[in-house]
DNA sequence: GTCAAGAATCTTGTATGCAAGGTGAACCCG
DNA sequence: CGGGTTCACCTTGCATACAAGATTCTTGAC
């Protein structure tokens, strides 16, 4: 579906940017980043032009291509629609989803207990991934999944900052658990509704992260 | 924001395929439309990259750009979803929405009624898109803006067709009726659950058309 | 006559060259 | 000495040339 190294540029990129290796609103060297990756401008051009439109960096005309990171509003703001697209999937998961992956679904949640019981964060993050992906899959609908899995990953540099909150891992898993209930129980309601909560309690949380370290921000 | 050349290109592309200049499945010849627009293939292939995103065309490695319409599943897919972000948008603008906006809903609305009662479908057409993007902009959220927005433009094409069945005008006047009413009380969760149903109407009355024209599809 | 293999051609993907616009610095004038 | 203007350099945007892969047509063999 996608051009070779074209592709395999605007997938590193994402990866370095999401990762925090520019500084926010620093210039994106075309030239430079070709050298790096060992190709001419041209496929870096065009992997620009993706990450542009998927809001990751911001191209101004005849200046260049510039970090950008969202504000604290903005994150907020996508938190909420990404509340509203984990309730969809959940209303929608929770009549269709197949008992196979109702056992992956509790599997993966055992890891995450395991992990909030480890007290490790990173592990607690991998198998959160892997349990709203799965409910993503079993949502049935391929554009849904499309629109919330471009949301995770742009959203998950922050989720995963917020998880280093204090009793957030302990919270989380408790609505986790809640989840699967909602599922197994085939309650879409109910299920819709601990999801975006779930979700929208993410951004909140970021939002205090945020302005506990800088007060005067935005 | 945009390269020049490059997005007028791909404005007036996507354009094109959304008034369905072009047959499913067809292949967009770069060289062809280079000349067509009086640019090089550079240009032509930077839209591309943008429409591909953007999921109306799709992008084969070595073998071209095709036209993808969606099926009928899809669509079904794609305006539940945007139920969904309606029913965001409209649950943040009943509390959010200025008083202005207020008037200007209404008189869009005044607009409206005037179209159906004269069979306009097309004025009608015209002042529903002014009607929404009022809702839109007054949920005060520049991220879900641009998210309904993009995929308002996207359903475009098909929210058009449906109007045109037999007492839809109608049905759809009552329910902007309902919307206005929800919003000027601020009543938030009325105001998602009309706009919701709304929008999920015209996935389903779609779905319809596209039953009764070829019972064999998908 | 049909099927397969190979070559020619066409198309995409990438590199490089060139032009236009913008930024910054230096110089001149007040 | 300060501010404004101009010039030079740098970067992006576009065009074109080149390379690699895919398709199709032709030719040959069975």
């Amino acid at each position: 579906m996608e051009n070779r190294r074209a592709d395999t540029i605007a997938r590193a990129l994402e990866e370095m940017i999401l990762s925090g290796e520019f500084a926010e609103g620093a210039r994106l060297d075309e030239i430079r980043l070709a050298e790096r990756f060992g190709v001419s401008r041209t496929p870096v051009r065009e992997a620009f032009q993706r990450l542009a439109l998927t809001g990751l960096i911001e191209q101004i005309p005849r200046r260049g291509v510039f970090i950008r990171q969202p504000g604290a509003v903005e994150l907020m703001e996508m938190f909420e629609v990404m509340a509203e697209l984990e309730a969809l999937s959940g209303r929608l998961a929770a009549v269709r989803i197949s008992d196979g992956a109702l056992a992956q679904l509790a599997e993966a949640n055992g890891n995450c207990r395991r992990a909030v019981e480890a007290g490790d964060a990173n592990a607690y993050y991998d198998e959160n991934e892997r349990f709203h992906h799965i409910i993503y899959a079993e949502a049935g609908s391929a554009f849904l999944k499309g629109e919330v899995e471009r949301l995770h990953r742009r959203l998950k540099p922050y989720r995963r900052l917020q998880l280093r909150l204090r009793g957030r891992l302990a919270q989380s898993m408790a609505e986790h658990e809640e989840i699967v209930a909602a599922l197994s129980a085939g309650d879409a309601a109910r299920a819709a509704k601990v999801l975006r909560a779930h979700v929208a309690i993410q951004g909140e949380k970021f939002h205090h992260l945020l302005a506990s370290l800088k007060p005067a921000a935005e």
